[in-house]
DNA sequence: CCGGATCCGGGTTGATACTG
DNA sequence: CAGTATCAACCCGGATCCGG
């Protein structure tokens, strides 16, 4: 993108991260820590791939990414992982458009990560901790006490979960946000094995 | 622009605020509070007069804007308010670009107003409310201690200021940001006139 | 002068095909 | 798998024009 030219914060920082696509490949990595090319592609239906070998590279010089040891890997630097109140920002503004459904709308499944690392609470910092496995239609993430009444949220499996929930994220997402029961959240497919106390503990927060 | 199509907060956010110009815009309303078309043009250097009609537009439809009684004047809704986090989010996000001098960038004093807002800390909120003037060469900035310990920043003039400091940009800043003292900031063009108490009183926070 | 609308050249984006 | 090449369509910036 063209430069603003304007001594400005907003528009500096616009001219680094407002180009089309770029906070969303660095949603991308903030998901998953780090990724492939070809795993950003499958995140970001419907970029295309000269736009988004273009932006890797304008990340890069920005110095906002680098590449892991294994070169063909991408990962934020502390610099770009700084962009994640930016992203809060944004999703918290925006939770009052997701009220309307998905429609048409593309869904995937570790896009819910974020909302959870944000929302999550941990009604009991002090128990020992837990560790929840969610299990939506095309990917697996995992949810686990931090001790300070955070939640963190990330994609992948634990080797032994207290519980497991598995179901469409509409229904998950539900449950672990308060707005339907056990019961509502069952009839819509939400399934859970384990143990439900570690389920109890989390809440929605600030 | 073109929808993202993907159902996720950030996507659906930047859908509506995405565009180039438009978080520009959002900006001069935050500090300017209502703004006529041109007084618009005049803060946002660069903008093409079509470009400015179509996201006034746009934003009018989205719900964030809206005209005020005098018709040919804007003003935020209170869902455009709501983006002072995002645009505060990314200002913070920024700083560090804006150690970079401004170079050939515009400069325009009320884009001041915003960082004024989200920095200054009022040290001794029990005290007497204090208004300090700040006269930049192409505007004029009211400061009010808001009583909790934060600062109001405006653009305008206040009838009867404790304190008024002029000069340019960079040496107010610098003295209000404490990166200056008084000695170093009156080297660099700035005249301080009133109460300096009222002016002790402000320090930066986080 | 204010608040735009219109037109045009150039730059950016998006879709697809192709390559080491 | 990880991109590059190509090209049409669209968007942006600048200039000009216009009605109140």
């Amino acid at each position: 993108m063209r430069s603003y030219r304007q001594y400005c914060g907003l528009a500096r920082a616009l001219d680094v991260v407002g180009d089309r696509w770029t906070l969303l490949i660095v949603r991308e990595l903030l998901i998953r820590g780090s990724a492939s090319y070809s795993e950003l592609q499958q995140g970001l239906p419907g970029i295309a791939t000269n736009l988004l070998a273009d932006r890797m590279r304008q990340l890069e010089r920005a110095g906002l990414v680098e590449r892991a040891e294994s070169q063909a890997v991408f990962r934020l630097t502390s610099r770009g992982q700084a962009l994640e109140d930016v992203v809060a920002a944004l999703g918290r503004w925006a939770s009052p458009l997701m009220r309307e459904s998905a429609g048409k709308d593309v869904v995937r499944g570790h896009w819910f990560v974020l909302p959870m690392r944000l929302y999550l609470r941990d009604r009991t910092p002090d128990a020992k901790p837990a560790t929840i496995q969610v299990e939506l239609p095309d990917q697996a993430i995992v949810l686990r006490t931090a001790g300070d009444g955070g939640v963190t949220s990330n994609v992948g499996r634990a080797a032994a979960p207290d519980a497991t929930l598995t179901g469409a994220a509409t229904g998950v997402m539900g449950l672990l946000s308060g707005k339907l029961t056990l019961r509502q959240a069952r009839a819509r497919g939400v399934k859970l094995t384990g143990n439900a106390a570690a389920l109890q503990r989390l809440t929605i927060g600030a």
